[in-house]
DNA sequence: AATTATTTTAAAAAATTATAACATCTTGAA
DNA sequence: TTCAAGATGTTATAATTTTTTAAAATAATT
């Protein structure tokens, strides 16, 4: 879903702006329909603009007008040409104002595989919040492969930090030891269940502190990590 | 002028790679060629390319396999498909994992537009306003070779910079060992690899003020900046 | 109970990485 | 050109991570 995504659809022609409008709404984008250039303007000055879609034929304002005074204002938001037209001159006019060029009839997926592709470039990313998981009282912060206990750090490995986010991810339930293996180890052999052995025993003395938190195993199976 | 853009050319088509490669160059590109998929992934992987045009349909590998393995290495560089394709399916498969699609036969004037909107909007410096990255509370300017932290300036070496761009380029993700060294150092053997070591550590120490910023080794593939 | 399979653990080995110290190369000023 | 400072590369050693080995412990099966 692209929540929090506001296009700008600038479409003279009713039926295919409603059409537009519909469709991009079902995948979660916010759309502001403008049926000509002025009111396309007003709308970009006044909203808070993601993206902007627009027909190159419109009446009181053509949209290369439009993309030219939107990008007086606005250097960055990307700019989508929607047209009739496949003139050379015009798709060249139209790239060297705006980002994308789509000439109708276009489908459905197809407009949104181009919008999704600048979206991914343009949209500042995501300042993503890293996963912290609350096992008993450590605090687990998987990206910083790190556990934190009475405001103690005990730094993990890559592969202790591997396998105890799995064991987490399906706690007080069955990991499978041939699952868990191939995923972090690559393939279930003999050796590579004696070294994951090896983790589980560092990972059991990690948490020996706290009896409430326990790694058992299921013979024959796996483990399950108990908290 | 395009001066000082690089582009890596995958295309099998011996004709149409020559026309191209020709073409591109006269407007002022400099133009790695590639006949297939493996050299072309060669090429990127040693050299400094901005921008990837590769053709869907080649021996060796294909243009969507190819450009995975790229986008695996790298996030950033944008990658322009050519096909004589225009079904859907691969225009969408084309458009999730690269950021333009061009189906031929197409003219040269709307390739080069093309190329130009998607530069526009990747290449930093020709917007002529300076990259600054935010690490943490770090203030990293690219191009000056400097980090600020609290007002205070701390200066980067050349090897110090290449190396934190690209670690920043794949924040909490693997930046892998060999590509790194290939790309910065020119080749992956033994010494360099200590020598990138030492630059590791310079780099820790710079951010050893902040717990939250952290240079991660994975055991045998990389490293990775945890932000 | 005896046998077999499986798991646990410690310890050793192998592989990889971290760091300091030193050497060499580059660059710009004198 | 020479020198000095800084950048980069090399080397040695230490530390860490992961794997392998071996032996003991536990669990299931006959």
């Amino acid at each position: 879903m692209n929540t929090n995504v506001t296009i700008l659809l600038a479409e003279d022609d009713v039926n295919l702006g409603k059409v537009l409008t519909l469709n991009l709404e079902a995948v979660g984008y916010t759309v502001h329909h403008a049926g000509n250039g002025e009111t396309a303007y007003e709308i970009f000055c006044t909203s808070d603009i993601d993206i902007c879609l627009i027909d190159v034929m419109m009446p009181l304002k053509d949209g290369f007008t439009l993309a030219r005074e939107i990008r007086k204002l606005d250097k960055k938001t990307p700019i989508v040409f929607l047209t009739a037209k496949n003139m050379n001159e015009d798709v060249l006019e139209g790239l060297s104002i705006g980002d994308d060029y789509i000439t109708k009839p276009f489908s459905m997926e197809v407009l949104q595989a181009r919008l999704q592709a600048l979206l991914r470039r343009t949209m500042p990313e995501n300042t993503e919040q890293h996963q912290t998981i609350k096992i008993g009282n450590f605090s687990f912060e998987v990206d910083h492969q790190r556990l934190w206990i009475n405001g103690e750090e005990k730094k993990l490995t890559t592969r202790e930090t591997e396998l105890l986010l799995m064991l987490v991810n399906k706690k007080n339930d069955l990991l499978e030891r041939g699952y868990a293996l191939k995923k972090i180890w690559g393939d279930d052999s003999y050796y590579n269940a004696r070294s994951m052995d090896v983790y589980l025993t560092k990972l059991r003395k990690l948490f020996a502190s706290d009896p409430n938190i326990q790694i058992i195993n299921v013979h024959g199976l796996g483990f399950k990590l108990v908290m």
